[in-house]
DNA sequence: TTGTACGCGTTATCAA
DNA sequence: TTGATAACGCGTACAA
């Protein structure tokens, strides 16, 4: 202990906790022993003593490797900064006692907060077992904002539309579409953003031109290659995410068309898969590592009952060389 | 507690923890209860008191997001079986207080084990961090084997003897090839894998065509223009890892140089990028899910102390669009 | 095969 | 402003 070592006993705990009733000369000789000794409370006892423990979840389950890897380096960020841990875990979403897993992880865990990324935000299993736990959470880009509960999202509705307002004013007016997971609830903002969209500028929604996708690069290349089979083919393609993106450019090499010469293409998200494929996508800029370090912000804050918050970042359209004026 | 709904006291713990001594009867007694109220035994009360955290702690400072991600999804999958948890943190393998951040990290959490990757498992100040703390680590891709610690590994020096040779079957005589990151110890197991195969072939080592990279995206571009750029440029590049070959494709549209007609590119890895791009790479699968899998199991397993294990997985290569034989 | 007492390192409560 | 003491929920050692 570093109270023999200082001068005091367990007033080392009101140090380190930084609570107030310590008087200056006591907290600065508790320091240096706590320096000297390298000492660090210890998780457990700590979490085993006290509701606190330092330790965020995050809770995944999305086929995009690359969305879930951003989303950390937030949260690591922001609970380096404030001591705290991360802990994760992949779930599965369709898994019928997707409740009862994360019940018993967060009881398990008595974690402090957890974070819930799509699809799991819009999971009511998830969101009741964390409820009857009394877990905080925070969920990421949910469908709709939900009675007591906090969210950080993008406008994804705007985002589209903004990406489609794009591409028709470059003059596109066969666009295709290909859509996002149906159990995201981005995914259909977007998608109502480009019908949005259309509407506004006077275009017709052509139903063979809206094809589903899952999010993933081969739902893109299935999806890809529908459009582009069509007799009277899209003159652009906007996917919901840039690994279908990507993969559209892929299958428009089998039909030997020229990007964007012959076709635009537009993703979503600006991965790092859009700056790699070439040419590199034109795409929408979702803030993934700052909405994570705001979801943490939101956990560790709410210690004080605040009741939920609700949290909305900007995108950014990324113009890059996959997108062009039709030729026609 | 279920010891209440069950019939005995505190023989749950006994059946939490798999031990024998329980008979039958008892046994499924407990379990009904356990199953009935859901009881979770805690992780704090555990880590506690006793030895055991059930907590495994991935480290990592690594330019590449895949690999790390790839990297947790195998961790992930054998934590679940195990009834273990992760908890990851990211480190920055060049501050001057590596040491005193890993040995905080360690006795904090009391971590069952800790998983070293690259290039962290080559920083003497976290490996002796980790013994002082005598917590177990298990090292992935490590420069060399160490005393008393465990690692698992391809044999990175083969798997680039085997690019390099099947290059050269292919009638490549000019081969650049793109280093990683010098930190890395896979890193130069591949540039003497590279040279090995020359060697063995007869050809000569060119430096001009050998030029250092970091294993990331842009420093794979730079790396790949100036490669390019030479009078006498090579007709083959052989990248250290996916992330700057994908880059080489990139830059050798700059050069309007026709991939593999014009230029042969291969990567390392079998990352996701890898089947992205077009055209997709040639390169050499590392089991990268397998290699974590097996670190975590080595890491449970080690409750007995059987001293270092060393544990070496198969690669694989894999041949895509992006090579073929030199057209002229 | 099962139960009892004790302790793990910290925080919380209440006195001093 | 500080210090004693009792939890926190479990595992371990030993006794029954």
């Amino acid at each position: 202990m570093a109270n023999r070592a200082g001068v005091s006993i367990k007033t080392v705990s009101r140090v380190v906790n930084r609570q107030s009733n310590v008087s200056e000369a006591t907290r600065k000789a508790v320091m240096e022993a706590v320096d000297a000794l390298s000492y660090r409370p210890n998780v457990f006892a700590r979490g085993l003593a006290s509701e606190r423990s330092f330790l965020i979840g995050l809770l995944y389950d999305n086929p995009s490797l690359s969305y879930a890897a951003a989303l950390q380096i937030g949260v690591l960020a922001r609970c380096r900064e404030e001591g705290y841990h991360m802990i994760v875990e992949s779930l599965d979403a369709q898994s019928p006692n997707l409740g009862s897993q994360v019940h018993s992880l967060v009881t398990e865990s008595t974690l402090h907060g957890v974070i819930l990324t799509p699809p799991l935000c819009d999971m009511p299993a998830a969101i009741d077992a964390l409820n009857r736990a009394r877990t905080p959470f925070v969920r990421i880009a949910p469908e709709k904002p939900l009675a007591n509960s906090s969210d950080v999202r993008i406008d994804d509705h705007k985002a589209a539309y903004d990406m489609t307002a794009y591409l028709i004013g470059l003059g596109h007016k066969r666009i295709g579409f290909i859509k996002g997971h149906p159990d995201h609830g981005a995914a259909n903002a977007r998608f109502e953003g480009y019908r949005a969209a259309l509407a506004h500028a006077g275009l017709p929604l052509i139903e063979e031109l809206c094809v589903q996708g899952f999010f993933s690069y081969l739902s893109g290349m299935e999806a890809g290659e529908r459009l582009l089979s069509l007799k009277k083919r899209p003159t652009a393609i906007f996917a919901s995410n840039d690994d279908m993106a990507a993969a559209v450019l892929a299958a428009s090499q089998r039909f030997n068309l020229k990007i964007p010469q012959q076709l635009s293409v537009a993703g979503f998200d600006d991965s790092f898969v859009a700056q790699v494929v070439w040419p590199r996508l034109t795409t929408c800029r979702q803030p993934i590592k700052e909405m994570a370090e705001a979801a943490v912000s939101m956990l560790i804050q709410k210690t004080a009952e605040d009741g939920p918050m609700e949290r909305r970042l900007d995108h950014e359209l990324i113009v890059r060389e996959s997108t062009a004026p039709p030729t026609s």
